[in-house]
DNA sequence: TTGTATGCGTTATCAT
DNA sequence: ATGATAACGCATACAA
């Protein structure tokens, strides 16, 4: 790459300041197919071969054109990564550790919001611009059981997140069930009894929504509690004001939670606030729990108790299935699609008490 | 772009499913240099040549090789940007920003997280990577004044942010000072006269924390309001949790403010919970305004009157100039660095208290 | 206004 | 183990 232009004429035109694999070749005293073989390292190469050619890459400052590479591969090396929000917390976070695997693996990666649109979804997945994408990482939001057509694209595509509604590909799944039955067994397991959850989609089977509430009753159950609707307060949108109502809603009621399952972070957070502007205390009077991890509940006052998701593995995951999809290499060159749930972690801070005898 | 090979070898191989310039210019009965003028819409093609080819075009469902493209004019249509921390809201926002601006103008974008190392600024300004990108916008966190040399770089690249140390490089900056200043002679506007500032870095000039400060001065001289000391409050971090830190600190020493300006948003957070927690009300015991206009200060309790630095024309600006730079035309084709600083807006929600007199 | 021919830098096929 | 050479698909001199 050079400076721009400062005549206003196309760049980089004239000055063939850059070192092709033949200049290399030269230096060297080899065949360009040699410096090839270093380059791209191949076995059959003798050390000492392989020792001059790489001085002489050195002392050039070569590097290779990718976009000669790919043109002879067909391949580009980028891969997109189709979210609904790069501003949310947990889609950056995401994004993030994307960016940082693929690196990894030599792939460079475009974020593609697509803001909450089911047509922005599927444009993301059908526009011409996959013609020059190798494949793709997906987390869906609004497309439903009525487009699974629309997965049957023709390049390497991997789905994550929570929404389960095809087996025809290959899907890096998060934990939604089971993590909540963990944040709520852990509140039974420090004594509440009484636990409300927040945040809930009132019908909604299949989104993140319903399998954590899904999970808020398995637990119930399991620890021999009760169910009581009265203690189920719905949240169309999961921001900090919703919980901050929700909360107070549920306190005005008059039912008396000792205990708290908010359904993400921001809920929580917002639930804390609505406690505390009640004067009553968090954990002392009402534990708070949360999910997502986010990267400031650890700031909360108090830091809050939540549920890792396991975004690193969901990310490293996905990459990697990716990149064997696209070299067409094991472990994941088989027909079927990969079908991989992460487990997610509970992380104990200060918005829940302490676990009884200890 | 073709599904992965299901054989363990070598994806899109044989398979010449793709259609190529040729393909088309023998459909539309006419050569390939023609095809190759329409799809740049090169100015002197004929409306029947035109209208010819562009039917095949859509007939056989070309689309440009990419690769082939980018070889040909020894560019890449990708650009960097190299932000600390893609999970710090604002860069997250300021990402997806400049990702909507550069895709109008046919630009892909790496994003590339510093992680607020000196050495990954560096690495990311000098690593051999460049070499296929088109140009990098660049927003420093921990390079200073001793590293300008850093900056000369043989590609296009762009400067944006606060920090401001050389006059050699295109810069979109934001406006901190006079943001800071509009904060504070706002809550002297209606009615405060003991405005405290929360997130001060003693002794540094050049960095946010230093402009603001000076801003919030500025505001109070212009005003003829006595600066005290003692409503200075420090805080090297600026999360929610240094902000509660900071205003407890605050009202613990005695100092009643009437009005408090935080640095950022985060803190702006913290210092309202803390308010609250000691039995006071926002804003009519004390009034608080941020500054950044994070995406979620409009969903604190109250909702935050804050600064927006105007990250979308920060964005657009920053993508165009680079692109005229990467191209080499006007309006930015002058030898002359760009300098732009960006407008601040005050907006004004519920935690301050209404202007008198309206 | 349009066509012909050439090369961008790499990888892959065949030799050797 | 290494070399010669033909594509890959496109953009551009230059010619017509």
């Amino acid at each position: 790459m050079e400076t721009a232009a400062e005549d206003g004429t196309k760049a980089r035109s004239g000055d063939s300041r850059v070192v092709t694999m033949r200049e290399v070749a030269k230096k060297a005293g080899v065949s360009i197919k040699t410096v090839s073989n270093v380059v791209n390292d191949y076995e059959y190469v003798s050390d000492a071969t392989r020792e001059k050619v790489t001085k002489a890459i050195d002392e050039l400052g070569y590097i290779v054109n990718v976009s000669a590479r790919n043109l002879r591969r067909g391949q580009t090396g980028v891969i997109a990564l189709i979210i609904p929000d790069l501003q949310l917390p947990y889609f950056a976070q995401l994004s993030s550790l994307v960016i940082t695997e693929a690196k990894k693996l030599g792939l460079q990666v475009i974020v593609e919001p697509t803001l909450y649109s089911r047509d922005g979804e599927i444009a993301a997945l059908h526009d011409g611009r996959h013609a020059m994408l190798d494949g793709a990482i997906f987390s869906p939001l609004e497309l439903g059981q009525e487009d699974v057509a629309q997965l049957e694209v023709d390049y390497p595509l991997v789905l994550i997140g929570e929404r389960i509604f095809t087996d025809k590909v290959d899907h890096i799944a998060t934990e939604n069930v089971e993590g909540a039955k963990r944040a709520t067994g852990y509140l039974v397991q420090t004594g509440c009894r009484r636990v409300a959850v927040l945040g809930v989609h009132p019908g909604e089977k299949v989104g993140s929504a319903g399998l954590r509430f899904q999970g808020y009753k398995e637990a119930l159950e399991e620890n021999g509690i009760d169910f009581d609707e009265r203690l189920v307060v719905p949240a169309g949108m999961w921001h900090r004001s919703d919980g901050v109502s929700a909360m107070n809603e549920l306190l005005d009621s008059g039912v008396k939670p000792d205990g708290v399952v908010a359904l993400n972070d921001m809920l929580a957070s917002g639930a804390m606030h609505a406690i505390q502007m009640h004067g009553l205390s968090v954990p002392e009077d009402i534990s708070v729990i949360g999910f997502d991890n986010s990267d400031d509940s650890q700031y909360l006052s108090p830091a809050l108790t939540t549920i890792a998701p396991g975004l690193e593995a969901v990310a490293r995951l996905s990459v990697k299935v990716l990149k064997n999809r696209i070299d067409g290499v094991a472990p994941f060159d088989s027909t079927d699609p990969v079908f991989r749930k992460v487990s997610s972690t509970l992380i104990v801070r200060d918005s829940t008490r302490r676990v009884i005898g200890r």
